[in-house]
DNA sequence: GAATGTCCTAATGTCGACATTACGCCACAG
DNA sequence: CTGTGGCGTAATGTCGACATTAGGACATTC
């Protein structure tokens, strides 16, 4: 697998950090459903550290938009409503729009490369849950590939709602999900290698508006307000 | 002015948002210059208050961005290299592309009627300073109106970075600001109200590419990997 | 003389205890 | 029976003290 040409920054983590993933992974993992309290208390005794890194830990986990705090209320697990999921999917492609364009614009072979190899790993997912990661470590590929700071930061602002949010859809849809996706998701990498900047906007979205649509359509009639931003860039 | 058609929903803030306030007035004030070290201990004196909120205020102003903290090394204001100035215009960009659509899609009159306000407090602007701000109240009014809270919450991630780029701005090149800023921004108004969007669009590319070139004109020659997003779309 | 190892200092990281707040229960007046 | 008021409890907000770490100055070695 690729040379490393540059020794890793060997940058160490406080408990905040180790606190944050730990509650996270709980999150995806079911130990708090969408709505549950997470009480600081009870969070430092379960992991064995004071409240001071909990709390920072909330702190961290709120900028992710995962869990939603309140003065003296504590923080919860965030509920995605159908106008929620409709946010995410517009904002989501607004980042990807820019995202793809500069992947297009200049992303070097490495950079393709793992693209590549993200959507390769999608064939040995072995479990749903397993795919969702390859999933999202697929869209990291290519948000790193776009060579953006702040964009990246952007996408990870709400990374871990789409992952919520993925695990949602794999709960009430199993099937068509593990077969397609590493397809439409060649589609996707192909585009970019190809530098077919419209083609690859249109492949996104449609891979967006297909996972939206699995949701949203057992909710309410579709048709939702929130078209997806592809297609009334240029006409003008 | 406006009627209140719901009460204030009457929340307390914490001494942690407090102190995030000062200090975020303290680096616009210029207090603490670009680069400087936020000590916490320091901080904690000057305002009485002890290192926890303080603490929790760092970490609300690092997801602003307009602080990056280490391990150990504590918090500093960041400084805006001219790189970080095309994310911040390209990002900015993407924001704002979707903000326009959905202001022109769905805004009540009073959306309308606030953007409008926000214009007219430019002529009552007494110096740059307040100009400023004004600025930024304007593009805060069109996020409103875009009734997207996630949007806002990714437009709030960068704005008090974009305020420390537009007073770097008015130190560099001071004449020509306040004169036509309030024009320009009663035109992006107009073209809402008047419900075109591309014609918005492109006045909010005009806009931002207007302001960018004032700081990246004089570091280094024209021609940055990183033009605004309007019209880049189609020709690969 | 340059490189290396060791100590010191000043900052952040972490902890436990106390103060403050919000929510629910219950009594009670109307 | 309904609405209001007070009280108790359990959580978060805040604080000060201790532990840990990074960076620099100094002495040491080859």
């Amino acid at each position: 697998m690729g040379e490393q040409t540059t020794v890793a920054p060997a940058r160490r983590r406080g408990l905040a950090d180790e606190v944050a993933d730990r509650v996270r992974e709980a999150i995806f993992g079911g130990v708090y459903a969408p709505g549950a309290q997470l009480r600081e208390v009870e969070l430092s005794q379960a992991l064995d550290v004071s409240r001071g890194p909990v709390r920072e830990a909330l702190l961290l986990l709120e900028r992710e938009g995962l869990v939603r705090s309140q003065w003296h209320r504590g923080a919860t697990v965030i509920t995605l409503s159908p106008q929620d999921i409709a946010e995410l999917d517009s904002l989501r492609g607004a980042l990807e729009h820019l995202a793809v364009q500069r992947v297009v614009a200049h992303a070097s072979e490495e950079d393709l490369a793992k693209i590549d190899k993200a959507v390769d790993g999608m064939g040995r997912a072995a479990d749903a849950h397993a795919m969702v990661r390859c999933d999202l470590a697929f869209h990291d590929a290519v948000y790193d590939a776009a060579h953006h700071r702040r964009l990246s930061e952007a996408w990870q602002a709400i990374r871990s709602q789409i992952h919520l949010f993925l695990l949602t859809r794999i709960g009430r849809s199993s099937d068509g999900y593990l077969e397609h996706v590493a397809d439409e998701h060649r589609l996707l990498a192909d585009a970019l290698r190809a530098g077919d900047a419209d083609a690859a906007l249109e492949l996104f979205a449609a891979h967006r508006h297909h996972a939206a649509q699995v949701l949203t359509a057992h909710d309410f009639p579709p048709g939702q307000d929130d078209q997806s931003v592809l297609g009334s860039t240029a006409k003008r």
